[in-house]
DNA sequence: TCCCTCCATAAGCAAAGACTTATGGAGGAG
DNA sequence: CTCCTCCATAAGTCTTTGCTTATGGAGGGA
């Protein structure tokens, strides 16, 4: 949970975030995915993958020799939690039910999740 | 509006923002607030205000020589939305009904120091 | 077994950025 | 006008960090 904005503030790793909003993809694709829109190398995205990791941006499943990857919504909340209490100081009852909310909401689209397009405002 | 997330990035600026949500402050009181937690320097602070100014998250206002900082909804708002968006892709329609939610609540809390909050994200 | 693919870590480098001191303009008080 | 306070910008330093190439472990297929 340490450094969420500090992952969030870097371009390359807002595209990861938004490339897996589309569903949970293997490391291997998402370098694929950010290749083809800028040279970088294997390392360089396996590193921005850390950095997700260890901010609970993103979370890790094994599956063989890969790792597939998925937003995590511990670190989504947290960022979303402090900006609304930056505006809005006794928000903290009704934030669970918003995480809730969202947290259902990803797990359905994950479901249906497919090799579709993704390019989010970065 | 460029840059928002690379302006939360920083620990000291979300502690500029964190000051600011108690209301509109003079720059000199930013700066012996910071000061109070780690040693720094005016210039410093003065280059962090700039920084969340072009990001869209303070905005000035002028009264004689001092400049009065003030959260703004703007850059806020944009970093709640991205953030929203990558979970709740449908949640686009929605997002200005927030915004302006927030603003009002921002605004309230503006004339009185103190003020409670309800409801909300039912 | 050997090899090949997938991915993470190590080490080094170069660009970005956060900090410093020095300076100067703008506005109020005397 | 003169001085003094408040604040922003300039210039330079030093740390941070994002990138590279090199390497090696883990697992699957032959």
């Amino acid at each position: 949970m340490t450094g969420v904005f500090e992952a969030l503030g870097d371009a390359t790793r807002r595209h990861v975030l938004a490339l897996l909003s589309a569903g949970e993809q293997p490391a291997g694709a998402v370098v694929a995915a950010l290749q083809a829109r800028a040279p970088i190398s294997q390392p360089a995205v396996s590193q921005h993958l850390k950095v997700l990791r260890d901010a609970g941006l993103v979370r890790v499943r094994a599956e063989g020799t890969r790792r597939f990857y998925a937003l995590d919504d511990a670190g989504l909340a947290a960022a979303r939690a402090w900006l609304t209490q930056l505006t809005d100081p006794l928000q903290g009852a009704a934030q669970p039910l918003d995480a809730l909310a969202t947290e259902l909401a990803r797990g359905r689209r994950a479901d249906r999740a497919r090799t579709d397009r993704a390019d989010r405002t970065a």
